[in-house]
DNA sequence: ATTGACCTTCCACCGCAGGGGAAGGTCAAG
DNA sequence: CTTGACCTTCCCCTGCGGTGGAAGGTCAAT
């Protein structure tokens, strides 16, 4: 199947596919007699799992380490444990600093909402931050 | 005062002073004899605003917007107060989304914890995401 | 007179995940 | 035999917030 075709299957566009064979995230495609680009089914499977990685939100270097270590022929199961276990961590991190953040700005607004306009001081430009 | 004096006092580098001026966040630096851009107390405070509106975390263009309002010679409270509600709500979303992200990582790795190796498909690539 | 620490402008680059569009080749249908 | 829909490679652009470095000017101290 030809790249657009592909590109419908997955719903990406061939800007994607071709994006992703240039990083390494698939191998150099077969190609047709004409130079096309040929996709077999299992490249469809490939950029499947892609999407699904980054749906859990993993970046494509990382998913491009999952997908060096099948290709390696080993399973991947103890990597991507480890993937996941870190990308927990990390939205755990994002979580908690986002939560902080959202404390400091909502003290802000409190401030802005019930402030006296007569009392901004135009010397530190706004008082409320 | 020099830029790196005005950079060493606020604990920016020159280049994110110039980069500033540049971005239009600063106006065009009044300059020495020789050349140099010359720094008044104004200025200070103007890039301590920045960054007291970064750790806000409100993007540059945001407070592009509060800086060109006092600088038009009006209060900015009430364009403030509605900068740090849509900040308030951009926060409640990202936490939301991330939150809802690591319930479905965390599925993905309570799977992947107590798993079964030989039941991975190299078909799907890896049976857990 | 020269060294070293400043300063100037300008252009390019980082990560991230692609998108836009030009210039040209290929193929089936009308 | 031309039209239109595909495909190819190529390089540049996006947003975000800067950073790096080259080539050159300035100034105080030595």
């Amino acid at each position: 199947m030809r790249i657009g075709e592909a590109a419908d299957a997955v719903g990406m566009t061939t800007k994607t596919i071709r994006f992703y064979e240039d990083r390494g995230l698939l191998p150099p495609a077969e190609r047709s007699a004409n130079g096309y680009r040929d996709y077999s089914h299992d490249t469809l499977s490939r950029l499947e799992f892609i999407r699904r990685s980054q749906i859990a939100g993993l970046t494509l270097a990382q998913i491009q380490g999952i997908l060096r270590i099948r290709d390696d022929g080993i399973t991947p199961c103890t990597h991507v444990r480890d993937v996941l276990g870190k990308q927990l961590m990390d939205l755990d991190r994002k979580i908690a600093e986002l939560t902080a953040l959202r404390v400091t700005v909502a003290e802000q607004y409190a401030t802005a909402e019930g402030a006296d306009p007569q009392r901004c001081d135009a010397e530190q430009i706004c008082s409320y931050i």
